[in-house]
This record gives structure tokens, C-alpha cells and sequence, in this order.
RNA sequence: GCGGGGGUAGCUCAGUUGGUUAGAGCACCAGAUUGUGGCUCUGGGGGUCGCGGGUUCAAGUCCCGUUCCUCGCCCCA
């Protein structure tokens, strides 16, 4: 075991398992430009004030989980824990009010200070979709819908099951968690030491206890649907149906809910049972009250987040190696040769893997293990008659091609990279 | 932050009640085969047994600390 290790919760993503991560990322970029959503990168640190105001102080997230540092300004800047709050930043910073309804994909870098498991580090990744200046219901079944299809481009939609709630307006969440803490209250000494803190301090997260006491008092426990005004009831009426035109299958689950403060109606959860406690795949919600909490004008706002690691886990061992030539000379004089091919041959687009040295065999042995689809001899028989020898490594045939005609054979054989 | 299980070669692991120079398979390198890969055979390199301390004549093995991974809680993607 090396004694050089990579800080707690960070990995190396080494090639094989970079083609899969990639793999997840192109195929996330593709469907959300399918939808109209056009990819965007913000800084992976901002100001603290960023993610403390959007989030909430008392979130745990900001209280005891983000990779916070004064900088040599004397700056307090953090890495930033989530996507959206440095999406909205960028919507205020660059006046993009203008351009509403705001629809943009990203992907990147996240970082909390956590207990690293399988499917959480400390450094991890997300695919992140966003709409904002859309109050309308339509975009809650839009984002929920591109989610779906980047899951089913993955080919693991059918691992995971769309849960769906809704927070209400702000209006029916205060009466909601009203009705909550009177109910709890009447059973404080049946509740868990956890569910106790949080009757004060975030009593909705009681709904989804995993204690044994607690889901049976929670069985019996209002429903945020009896205290929906009519706006809000219409609103996930019409998601519903919405996702139904959309045939995205989802189940509602009263019980879910959202630990950051910025979350309004929508919530919902794409899970999944076979990543152990790390279940959750792709969440996210409406965030009507965040723009205008980090300084903005009022302006409504929905998105959801994706683990790439979490998705990598999910999907199949990932896409056909590139299919690269090798070019194998032999002799001084096929050296340059071969280096003059090469470049030929690249330009073309053609992947080319020039050996360094060692002889036939031991070149011949590397590209088979590189996974060359071919190799292209080349030494002093070949460039007296102008020529070049084509073997194709899966049936071992082997042809003799004009030098001037390999690029149109390879380009035939379909080795384009 | 809390509780459980782990760490022996690049990988997967074996290693007896503590006992001499720590092993296997796979992988890697070389040769058989200096103009032809896969298969086979032969040989080779590679380990401060996660790290530090303690007990002992003797520690991979027992004890303590620590670090990292892992399972669950909290929280979250």
C-alpha cells in the first residue's frame, strides 16, 4: 500500500473509470441540449456569503460541512458545496434577467466536508440542470423530464423510482409546519433524540426519520395536502398531470422533503435500492425565494442535481475503446517513415499508436494489448516497393496496401476515431 | 460528529496455538521466437505486512494509539 495518499474522500479517476464518468457527463449534456438547455461553468469557489445566505446559516451543510478558507485578500471564500446557489450568483452578477426563462446544464466539482462512504466523498461530482425566471408548472415538468431521459439514456431508469412532493407556497409550508409541531409536540417523549432537535429546528425532517418510534408516529402525522391553499394545490395538480402527458412515471411521497431552506412546492428524488444508504441518485426542486434571499429581484427558479459517481455506479461498464492503428516499423530507415505516416494518418482524425521502440514482437504484443484494431507494417521490403503491410488484428488476415491507398482503406474499415 | 467491520505484492487473497529467509493466482518484465500479437513453456523483478509505540528470547499474528477504506446514523447527489 503507498504511503502517498490522496487527501480523505478525494479519488484519482484513472482512465478506465474516467471513460465511464465521461460517459455520463456526454450523455447528460446531450439530452439537456435536446431540451433547449445550453451548458455553462461557474467558479468552483465563491464568496461564503454566497452559499451561507441561500442555504441557510443553520443548514447543516453551511454549519459544519463546507471547505471554508480566508484567502490571502483576507477574503472568507468557500468550495462551493452545490451548483445552484453559484448558478443564481451568475444570474444576478450578469444580468441575465433579460434572458428569462434562463436554462442552463453544467457539471463539475463539489466539495463537503463529510464521512466519506461508498457514493459520498469529499470531493464528488454533479450534473446539474436549471431554469430560472419560470414560475410556471410547465418547467417543473420540463427539468423533472430531462432528468428522466439522461437516466434513460443511461439505461438505469428502471433502477430508480421518481418520488415526488410538494413544499407548498410559502403561505400553506408555515400552516403545514405549524400543524406538524403541534402534532409532534403531543409526543415528545415517544420521539427519537434525533427527531427531538429537529422539532425545533427543522421539523419537516422528522417526516423522514428512519427511526422505528418515529415512522410510526409519522404514519399518523398531517399531511402537507390538507394544508395546500389552492394556488398551491393547482400547482401539483398540474405538475402531475404534466408528467403524466410526459409519461414520467412517478409515485408521491408525502414524506419527502428538503433540508435547504430554499425550497418551495416542487421537491422530488430520483432513488434508487442498490446503492446502500446512499440512495439518492438525481434531487432537486423549485427554489421560488432564492434569488431574491441572495440579493436579486424576486424571481422563481427549479434545477436538480445528479452524483455522477453515484450514476457511474448504476450504469454498465462503459463504451467501445476507440479504435486505434498502430503503426509498427522495422528497420532505421521505416522509423521515419512510420513517424511521416502517423502524422498523415492524424490529421486525418485516425487514432495512431506509434510505438517507442522494441522490436517486432514486443510491438506487435502492445498494440494487441492496447485493443489496436490494426497495425500497419512497415520496414525496408515495404518502402523499396512503395507499400505498407495492413493486418487486422481480430481475424489476423493480413494485405498489402499502396502507401498512397492506407487512408482510404482504414477510412473504409470504418477505424475513424 | 457517533457506532460496527477491515487494511499482507499493481489486483484478488492465503498465512495454523506468536517461531528461522512472508506465499499463491492474476498482472508486469525477459527469454524460447532479433519481420508478427493472442495460446503455451521457462525464468525474473516487485513487500518498511497502512503508520507509530508496547509486550516478548521471538510479532504479519497479541495490546494501545493513529490513519485510510468500508457498513450504518446524522446529513445529502
Amino acid at each position: 500500500m503507498a504511503q502517498l495518499q490522496p487527501v480523505r474522500g478525494t479519488h484519482d479517476i484513472l482512465p478506465d473509470d474516467y471513460a465511464r464518468f465521461r460517459h455520463v457527463v456526454d450523455t447528460a449534456r446531450q439530452a439537456a441540449l435536446v431540451f433547449g438547455y445550453r451548458e455553462m461553468a461557474t467558479p468552483i469557489f465563491e464568496f461564503t456569503d454566497v452559499f451561507a445566505r441561500s442555504m441557510g446559516e443553520t443548514s447543516d451543510v453551511v454549519s459544519k460541512e463546507m471547505y471554508s478558507f480566508t484567502d490571502k485578500g483576507g477574503e472568507s471564500l468557500t468550495l462551493r458545496p452545490e451548483y445552484t446557489a453559484g448558478i443564481c450568483r451568475a444570474f444576478i452578477s450578469n444580468g441575465l434577467q433579460q434572458h428569462v426563462p434562463f436554462k442552463a446544464f453544467g457539471w463539475g466539482p463539489m466539495f463537503r466536508f463529510e464521512r466519506p462512504q461508498k457514493g459520498r466523498q469529499r470531493q464528488f461530482h454533479q450534473i446539474d440542470v436549471e431554469v430560472i425566471g419560470a414560475a410556471e408548472p410547465q418547467a417543473d415538468v420540463e427539468v423533472i423530464s430531462v432528468a428522466a431521459e439522461i437516466l434513460r439514456r443511461l439505461g438505469i431508469l428502471d433502477k430508480c423510482v421518481l418520488e415526488l412532493n410538494t413544499l407548498g407556497d410559502p403561505e400553506s409550508r408555515v400552516g403545514y409546519r405549524d400543524a406538524l409541531v403541534r402534532y409532534f409536540s403531543s409526543y415528545v417523549d415517544k420521539l427519537s433524540d434525533d427527531s427531538r432537535k429537529r422539532l425545533e429546528k427543522n421539523p419537516l425532517r422528522i417526516l423522514d426519520s428512519k427511526d422505528e418510534g418515529d415512522r410510526a408516529l409519522v404514519a399518523h402525522a398531517p399531511l402537507i395536502h390538507d394544508y395546500l391553499t389552492p394556488a398551491a394545490s393547482d400547482f401539483f395538480k398540474a405538475l402531475q398531470d404534466g408528467l403524466g402527458a410526459s409519461g414520467v412515471p412517478f409515485t408521491v411521497s408525502p414524506r419527502l422533503v428538503r433540508g435547504l431552506d430554499y425550497y418551495t412546492h416542487t421537491a422530488f428524488e430520483f432513488t434508487t435500492d442498490m446503492l446502500g444508504a446512499q440512495g439518492t441518485v438525481l434531487a432537486g426542486g423549485r427554489y421560488d425565494g432564492l434569488i431574491e434571499q441572495l440579493g436579486g429581484k424576486p424571481t422563481p427558479g427549479i434545477g436538480w442535481a445528479g452524483g455522477i459517481e453515484r450514476l457511474v455506479m448504476l450504469s454498465d461498464p462503459q463504451p467501445a475503446a476507440p479504435r486505434i492503428v498502430a503503426i509498427i516499423p522495422i528497420g532505421a530507415a521505416a522509423e521515419a517513415a512510420a513517424v511521416t505516416l502517423a502524422g498523415d494518418l492524424r490529421r486525418a482524425d485516425i487514432a495512431v499508436e506509434l510505438g517507442y521502440g522494441g522490436n517486432a514482437g514486443k510491438r506487435f504484443k502492445r498494440a494487441d494489448r492496447l485493443g489496436c484494431a490494426a497495425a500497419v507494417v512497415i520496414g525496408d521490403d515495404e518502402l523499396a516497393k512503395g507499400v505498407v503491410k495492413l493486418k487486422d488484428f481480430k481475424s489476423g488476415t493480413e494485405i498489402e496496401v499502396a502507401r498512397g491507398d492506407l487512408l482510404a482503406h482504414l477510412k473504409q474499415d470504418q477505424l475513424k476515431a
